[in-house]
DNA sequence: ATGGTAGGCGTCCTA
């Protein structure tokens, strides 16, 4: 079963490119980003075309969050527990099953949490304190379960092409890291970092051309439970995509579980 | 060199 994640920066502005993308990749299941759309203005029609079902969380103007599979989503689960006032779509989960065993798939939405120090890097941490309850719930299963998103963190050095450059970007500051690194040590497996230890960005800034010079992060990342780590058979990055017509600032991060 | 670009029911906000 092929798992990615995407976010796609306006699903109305890059249908043409996710349609293109999910002929190319033929993904089984996609949690997708930054949809930017309300549940009802969502192209769901074109995509089932392909053969997908379709969940949405969406919101009106920004964020936003959904996911794709062949086969049916199961036990849908919109929002990020902990904070029943949080109005923002960020999160979205479901069960996915295979021939065997299922996968609980989670596609996330993490803040951006610039300009840091305020309120928005408050909400950020508070939101990533969030997450690493509902990690902990996950572990608790004792089952397959990916964690999948736009992270908005940068977790090391060899993740940034100038680390200088970001020292006091919310995606970089050594708290921001140190976060990610307590749920990513609660016993999750990186995907793309179990198979590639170098240059793996999987974002590049529309601006000061970015893309041609290769001022890349890395901020989209699967987290795998270890019975999920189990079935691990291969994972990447999607880098051509940024290449294409009208793309994304981001490009999709896949991985391949037996089930 | 404090710029540059993209998307959204938008004339600013977010990234």
């Amino acid at each position: 079963m092929k798992i990615a994640t995407f976010n796609i920066n306006g699903v109305k502005a890059r249908l043409p490119a996710l349609l293109d993308w999910l002929k190319a990749a033929t993904p089984d299941v996609v949690a997708l980003q930054e949809i930017k759309s309300v549940d009802e203005g969502f192209p769901r029609a074109e995509i089932e075309d392909l053969g997908y079902h379709v969940e949405t969380h969406g919101q009106k103007g920004f964020n936003g969050v959904a996911l794709l599979s062949r086969r049916p989503l199961e036990d849908v689960v919109r929002g990020l527990p902990g904070d029943d006032a949080d109005e923002q779509a960020r999160w979205i989960e479901a069960t996915v099953s295979g021939d065997g065993a299922a996968v609980r798939v989670c596609g996330l939405y993490l803040p951006n949490g610039n300009p840091a120090p305020g309120p928005k890097y408050d909400y950020k941490l508070a939101w990533m304190a969030r997450l690493e309850a509902r990690a902990r719930a996950l572990l608790a299963e004792e089952a397959p379960a990916v964690m999948l998103g736009d992270y908005n963190v940068i977790p090391e050095a060899r993740d940034v092409h100038d680390p200088a450059a970001w020292g006091q970007d919310a995606l970089y500051l050594p708290q921001t890291r140190a976060a990610f690194r307590r749920i990513l040590h609660l016993g999750f497996t990186d995907a793309v970092r179990a198979f590639d230890a170098g240059e793996a960005y999987t974002f590049w800034d529309y601006q000061a051309g970015a893309w041609p010079k290769n001022h890349g992060i890395r901020i989209d990342h699967a987290l795998l439970t270890p019975q999920a780590a189990d079935r691990l058979r291969a994972a990447g990055v999607d880098r051509a995509v940024r290449g294409g017509d009208k793309p994304s600032d981001h490009v999709p991060v896949w991985l391949e579980i037996d089930l």
